[in-house]
DNA sequence: GTACTCCTCGATACACTGTATCGCAGTAGC
DNA sequence: GCTACTGCGATACAGTGTATCGAGGAGTAC
């Protein structure tokens, strides 16, 4: 091609500055407004105004992106009070909220191990708060109640977005699944959970989880006082 | 164009017979071989030897065929046991088990609330061995085992693929995360952590699980014992 | 001041995804 | 024998993560 119809090299813009964190916390945005699905690194670099490729000189994989958000969450948590009961209920309730305020959290948590800087402050704080108790008991615990909040949180978010998917007001899900359950029990095959939905008081999310939670503390706290 | 150049429409061969089960089995044997992200409509209905769109008779979305595989792993999980913590241990076991031959089972349990009629079973079945419990404790303690079970699972899962992924001995793993670890206790930012890393005897998943369900059972029973 | 080398950027490309559309072939009804 | 319908699947679309590679800018050696 001639040099008369060759257009210039756009004269770049001086290159956006960019970092690690500018990357994760870009991410962080958009997961927290359109959820997970709506993160690619494409998205991420359009709104950097940065071409996509760039990012690669931060990250190796799309998979390590996604543990630097897990991890950026984790600092968010910070455990309080005194003594082993208060800092894991503390702890718990904490990484509870911080998946309310990024449902995608729920997403991943416990889908990889979590091995970032935040994510072992957290672990410290809580072995810390098990000093005293016998060596070969506190990973067991520690590892009981991450499970524990793991579990609950995905749980609840799950829900939490099944109603909401049925529109803004609950009448869609009753007619959409109201009847599908309705005609489940009416086979007689499921009468306990029958009882149990028609009688029961509908604890709300938090009670469930505050009581939950209360069960593996006390069955802990029996286990490390007899052990 | 021409008839004579136009081909021939290839005589089909007798479309293959096709039911939801059916598909439901094929992509449950993609995953179990290849994991999660090997399953793709594509690939299914190749090993099929039908077109892609036929499937969609069948489902109406890829979310419907992976909530179908989920029910189909349920329907593996049976109850067994007297008394509502003989049932509660071995559904949770079970719950393990099964996650121990389908591994993506892990990456979506407790992700979508599970309405298939396998799930709804499994529900029945706990439900059904807390008979005599006060029915607002019942959902509550039910919910906790579930949780427990769901962040078990994962993390065990998670740990079980990342040792994996470090080639097939161990010595892989230790090269690149020990050095890595290994700076960060240099830090001097996780004490605890280190002493329990270096000190406590290592319990293997199977008893990491036990233990911890062991404690969560105490405190329900303790919990159902006193309301 | 000039030539050369390196590094970094991003355009392009590739293989793949889930799914909407739509024309066509086979079947059923008359 | 014709017509209406149904269900199949080829094609298409917009998007994905990431490999490749040419070109330009920055830095260094003389």
């Amino acid at each position: 091609m001639l040099v008369w119809e060759r257009p210039e090299p756009a004269n770049r813009p001086a290159p956006a500055p960019l970092s690690r964190d500018l990357i994760v916390r870009t991410a962080v945005e958009l997961a927290d407004e359109a959820g997970l699905e709506a993160v690619s690194l494409r998205k991420i670099a359009g709104a950097l105004d940065v071409g996509p490729m760039r990012l690669y000189g931060y990250i190796d994989t799309k998979d390590e992106l996604l543990d630097l958000m897990v991890d950026a969450v984790h600092a968010e948590i910070r455990p309080a009070g005194d003594g082993w009961r208060e800092v894991l209920t503390s702890v718990a309730e904490a990484t509870r909220q911080a998946a309310h305020r990024h449902e995608w959290f729920a997403d991943l948590i416990g889908g990889r191990p979590q091995l970032g800087p935040n994510a072992l402050a957290r672990g410290e704080a809580v072995l810390a708060a098990l000093d005293g108790v016998d060596v070969d008991v506190v990973m067991p615990v520690a590892a009981a109640v991450d499970a524990y909040v793991i579990g609950a949180v995905r749980r609840e978010i799950a829900e939490r977005r099944a109603e909401r998917a049925s529109g803004l007001d609950q009448r869609q899900w009753q007619r959409t699944h109201g009847p599908y359950l309705v005609r489940m029990f009416a086979t007689g095959r499921f009468p306990a959970l029958e009882t149990v939905v028609r009688d029961a008081a509908h604890l709300d999310a938090d009670e469930t989880f505050r009581l939950g939670l209360g069960f593996l503390l006390d069955g802990i706290g029996a286990g490390i006082a007899a052990g």
